[in-house]
Formats: C-alpha cells, sequence, structure tokens
DNA sequence: TGCAAATATGAACAGACATTCATATAATAT
DNA sequence: ATATTATATGAATGTCTGTTCATATTTGCA
C-alpha cells in the first residue's frame, strides 16, 4: 500500500494528540456514559473544572490539553455563561480510543 | 467509564509507538499487500534493510525503531542467516493503523 | 463599577525522543 | 583467517513537549 508523506504527518499527529496520559484522561471523561438506562444516545459534555475534579489534573492543565484535544478536533466546545462544555468531536475518536483500550485490555489480561 | 492508572499509561505508551513518521513507514511497509491475486493469507515480512530502502531511510534509523516496535510488541521477528525477517505481530496492530488511516483519510478529503 | 467564578494564556523548566555518525557484533563465503 | 554483508548499538545533539506557576481574560451578578 502506498501512503503518501501527507497522511503520514496527518496520522503522526492524530496519533501524538491521543498518546498522553492527561488528554486520554480527558477523553475518557468525556466518554463517560452518565449512569441511567437507556441513555445510549444522549450526548456528553462537561466543563473544565469538572473535568479537572474527576482526573485528579489542575485546571491550567486540562485547560492547556483541552486547547490541544481542540486544535486536533478531538473534541469539540460549547460555551454557556461563563462555563465551556466540552464533548468528544465524532466517531472517530470514539473508536480510536475504545481500540486501543481492548488492545491494551488484551495485552495485560490473556 | 472508570478506566485505571495502569491501562491509561499502557495506552500512552501504546499511541506513542505508532506516533512516529519513521515508525509509521515501517508498519505501512510491513502492511503491504504483495501484488498477487488471491493471497491475502500470506504474511508479509521484510528485512531491515530493505525497508530501509523502501521507506527510504538509513539502516541505522531502521534499526532503532524496529527495536522500539519490537519492544512494544507491534512487530516480531524471524532470523534467518545474516538477514532479520520483521512482520506484523498481530491484528490489533492492523487495526490501530487502519483506523487512524481511515480517519486521516476523511479528515483530508470530505 | 466592582467582585467573583471559570477559563485561557505565556513563560520557564525539565525530561523525553528522533536522528545521525561512528563503531561493534554476527553470520557467511572465499 | 579475512573480507563482506546485514544488523545492532551507543553517544551526542537539537528539538519538542508536558507540567507548573503566575497572570490575563471573559462573563455574570450585586
Amino acid at each position: 500500500m502506498y501512503v503518501n508523506e501527507k497522511a503520514i504527518s496527518i496520522m503522526e499527529e492524530t496519533l501524538k494528540i491521543a498518546a498522553d496520559k492527561t488528554r486520554l484522561k480527558i477523553l475518557f471523561a468525556l466518554l463517560d456514559e452518565i449512569d441511567s438506562p437507556s441513555s445510549g444516545e444522549r450526548e456528553i459534555a462537561k466543563c473544565v473544572g469538572d473535568i479537572a475534579r474527576q482526573i485528579g489534573a489542575s485546571q491550567s492543565l486540562v485547560s492547556h490539553q483541552l486547547k490541544v484535544l481542540k486544535d486536533g478536533d478531538f473534541v469539540k466546545m460549547n460555551k454557556i455563561g461563563t462555563k465551556i462544555y466540552y464533548a468528544l468531536a465524532d466517531e472517530h475518536v470514539r473508536e480510536i480510543v475504545r481500540i486501543t483500550y481492548e488492545h491494551v485490555m488484551e495485552k495485560i489480561y490473556d
């Protein structure tokens, strides 16, 4: 399979964005299903402070990393009042995280 | 979804390994289907020198990065004479590369 | 206008890492 | 033994990046 240089560069960039502990935690926080039955369709959005609290990181760090995720089109944002709600951008992000997670789980427990 | 620290660390590590231009090129080289019909089952193995030539990188660089891929269980090796043949380790590696590639392709051409 | 809450931003620093160059190791053949 | 081919390895270097700290910006409200 021939893959041009540009595609390789964007792949590198995309994977680099996902390849960080803090950013992975943020993505998982936004992947989090609210515990209520049959709410599969609902989209999850959380504000910076809540994410920071949930993953146990500083506000500044989360804000910095959300910018990286935003610039890489991993998340989208929605401003309401003084709060800014972030949510996963699309299905591809979910898939990349999910498959890597499955891979790692098999690696650990097999 | 709760994800423990160890799983996050291994995910980070795994994604970091994939997140590099040279290593991606190596993975694509090993993903390469030899152009012959109905050879879907055949496994692709290439030696260091051939990979280096194909992706246009130095022998030293390719050897260094193959070590990284090997340590991360992305590839396996098979020594024959003075040559060492490398092949993709398993199906998960194929999937991670494939899905990221699809994601990037949609990102570029949509 | 002034205050408080939420978030963004910039500088600074330490650690990680990709690449190159030179050299070592291993296997084969003459 | 020696030369050759294939690959690995170690040091050195320049660049990138995750994190922290301090501060700026924005919005809502009294």
